[in-house]
DNA sequence: GAGAGTGTTGTAAC
DNA sequence: GGTTACAACACTCT
C-alpha cells in the first residue's frame, strides 16, 4: 500500500475522522507490530494527523505523537458503526468483521468508533513518541518530491557521484522522499529515461522533465486516492484506490507502452521488479 | 514448492 | 568515509 499517495490519502481521511476524538482504549493482538507505553497514550485527544514521507503523525494532546509506518501491507481502517467512512466504493472483501486475522493493533475511542492497524506482513509498526522523539527519528529524511525544497538542481548536484541507476537513485530516502517503486517506474516512462541509466549520466535538462514527471504521477496518485494494486489485498483506508487504473508501466509486461506503443518489459533492479519500454526510454 | 510482492534497515564488501 | 549489494523482516498468493 504505502507509496507516498496512498499514505496521504489515509492521512486525509483519518484527518477528517479522528481529529478531536479521545482514546479509550488500545488493544495489541500482535506486540511485534507495537511500541510505547500504552497508559501515557489513553485518554488523550487527537489533535491532528501529519504526514513525512510514508510516516503518519498522529499528533495527541500531551506532545506525543503516534508514529504510523504501513510498510509494504499495512492498512488503517476506521469503523464507524455498521460502515466504513471515506468515499468511494468499498471492495468486495470489505465484506469482513473486524478484527480479522490480520489486525495488529485496535484502537477505540470514546465515541465507540474504532481505528484497525491490519497488516498482513507485519513489516509495519506504530510507536507512541514524544514529539522531540518522533521529530529526532525522521531527521534523516529528505524532503518529499512534492515538497518545493526538492530542486532539479538539488538533484542534479546529488547525483553527479553517484554511479547507481537513476531509478535506485529516486527511490532513495535519503535524496529526496516518497517515490516507491509504482512511481519510480512511471514517472521514468512519463520522462522517457532508462531505470538502467547511471543517476550521475543524467544532464540538468533532463532531471528537471524528471523532477516534474515524478511531481506528476505523484500528484495523479494522490488526486485519484493512491493506488490499489495486485488486485484486491489492499485498501486504502477500506476503499480501493483508482491510480491502478491509470498506471503507465507498472505490473504491465508484454502491453504497451503509453508512449510509443511498443511492448513494456520487466527486468529486476536493485532486488525490485521494474518496468519500462526499452524502446522509447534510453 | 519456488518466487515474488506498493518498504526500510542493517551489515558487509568494495 | 562514501557507495553499493544483498539479506532480512513474515506472510499470502500465483
Amino acid at each position: 500500500m504505502p507509496e507516498l499517495p496512498e499514505v496521504e490519502t489515509v492521512r486525509r481521511q483519518l484527518e477528517k475522522v479522528i481529529v478531536g476524538k479521545e482514546i479509550a482504549r488500545i488493544e495489541v493482538f500482535k506486540a511485534k507490530s507495537w511500541s510505547g507505553e500504552i497508559p501515557t497514550v489513553l485518554h488523550q485527544q487527537v489533535k491532528g494527523v501529519n504526514r513525512r514521507s510514508k510516516v503518519l503523525l498522529i499528533r495527541l494532546t500531551n506532545d506525543l505523537t503516534l508514529m504510523v509506518h504501513l510498510k509494504m501491507s499495512g492498512q488503517l481502517i476506521y469503523v464507524d458503526g455498521a460502515f466504513r467512512t471515506g468515499g468511494g466504493h468499498p471492495t468486495a472483501d470489505w465484506i469482513q468483521e473486524l478484527p480479522s486475522s490480520h489486525t495488529r493493533i485496535a484502537f477505540t475511542f470514546t465515541d465507540q468508533t474504532k481505528l484497525f492497524f491490519n497488516d498482513q506482513r507485519i513489516f509495519g509498526w506504530v510507536r507512541a513518541v514524544n514529539n522531540h522523539l518522533a521529530e529526532q527519528s525522521l531527521e534523516g529524511l529528505a524532503p518529499d518530491v512534492i515538497d518545493p525544497a526538492i530542486t532539479a538542481e538539488y538533484l542534479f548536484q546529488k547525483a553527479s557521484k553517484r554511479k547507481m541507476p537513476i531509478k535506485q537513485f529516486i527511490m532513495d530516502n535519503q535524496i529526496v522522499a516518497g517515490v516507491g517503486n509504482i512511481y519510480a517506474c512511471d514517472a521514468l516512462n512519463l520522462a522517457k529515461i532508462s531505470p538502467l541509466r547511471p543517476a550521475s549520466s543524467i544532464p540538468k535538462a533532463e532531471m528537471e522533465l524528471l523532477l516534474k514527471s515524478m511531481r506528476e504521477v505523484v500528484e495523479l496518485g494522490i488526486e485519484l486516492g493512491g493506488a490499489t494494486a495486485h488486485g484486491k489485498y489492499v485498501h486504502v483506508s477500506g476503499l480501493a484506490g483508482k491510480y491502478q487504473d491509470r498506471m503507465r508501466v507498472y505490473d504491465k509486461k508484454g502491453q504497451p507502452c503509453p508512449n510509443c506503443g511498443k511492448m513494456i518489459i520487466k527486468i529486476k533492479l536493485g532486488g525490485r521488479g521494474t518496468f519500462y519500454c526499452p524502446t522509447c526510454q534510453i
